[in-house]
DNA sequence: TTTGCAAATGTTATAATGTTGCAAATTTTC
DNA sequence: GAAAATTTGCAACATTATAACATTTGCAAA
């Protein structure tokens, strides 16, 4: 069962989107946030494929739910799930990830395959620094970084060496 | 003269677009690559601004100068000066900026003002090792690094500092 | 000069992504 | 239970970007 689009490593998605959702649950419950159906069930849609997914990517999928939702709907859900650190939003691809640090502080960093579409989400502390430093050595103060990187992956790279 | 829209640093602004259109016109013909009277204008028009530029707001200048342009036009000549390396588009804006390093191999880092606007182009070969360092410990082969910092600029700090 | 081709532009329509505003429903608080 | 706050439904709209095809332009070979 599980894993149709096969993610960026090999194992057991389901599982994998269930420790998601509880790791959620428990976030929510914490802050005093709310994890409406709605909003659940966007995470859960966004966890189930490791490739991001786009917001009317999520509202056709509601849509064959059965859910009559509507654009701000799942704009909205996304705004939550943001605000709480559960998805990111990766810009160059007007898409969205579920966050596989949540609730940990962190700057992701996403190397993205062009190839495949799988994205992998790393905390790189070296990247950090220097970006830190290089924004002090401007006296900007950083406030939100991101970083988006393009390319092949592993499996990508192995199936077409000569590019 | 000029400098309306104050930028980062105070300079003689169109002395810098001058500066920028004679390099664009040099890199493109030693490239081969044809600066149409359309693409120059569209350049002139994102350098003259340091904030990040849409391309409807590329497009409704346009139309001032008289040039009866649809969208294509615009999207066209911006994908020309991207392929050239004359232009950056800013993904967490949906906007264009002038090219501070036209023609030298570089991989931008943007220091976004989310206060005034403005848009600071760097070049931090610490962060640029970093980066490449966290993907080859993923095996992860990079072709596209997008780094874009928004926060505030040093003259915003200091307008704003508690913020 | 003319002809032929590729690159660039014009034109129209449409797709894709994201937002505003307000009313109704739900949940929380008192 | 009533009042307040949050969330959702809904309709319209705004912004950003692309597709498809016709036309023009620049350039070079015949
Ligand atoms: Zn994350
Ligand atoms: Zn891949
Ligand atoms: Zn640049
Ligand atoms: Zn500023």
């Amino acid at each position: 069962m599980s894993t149709s689009a096969l993610p960026y490593r090999p194992h057991n998605h389901d599982a994998c989107v269930a420790q998601a959702l509880a790791d959620a649950r428990a976030i929510c419950q914490q802050r005093n946030a709310r994890l409406t159906p709605t909003r659940e069930r966007v995470l859960e849609l966004i966890w189930q494929s490791h490739k991001p997914l786009g917001a009317y990517d999520v509202l056709a999928v509601l849509a064959e739910d059965g859910h009559n939702a509507a654009p701000p709907t799942v704009y909205r859900a996304l705004d939550f799930l943001q605000q709480y650190g559960l998805v990111h939003r990766i810009a160059s691809l007007n898409a969205f990830v579920g966050c596989t640090h949540a609730g940990k502080h962190h700057n992701g960093m996403f190397l993205i395959c062009r190839s495949c579409g799988n994205v992998l989400e790393l905390t790189a502390p070296d990247v950090a620094k220097a970006v830190s430093q290089a924004a002090s050595a401007e006296a900007f103060q950083p406030e939100d970084v991101m970083i988006e990187i393009a390319g092949l992956c592993p499996a990508c790279r192995a199936n077409a060496p000569h590019d």
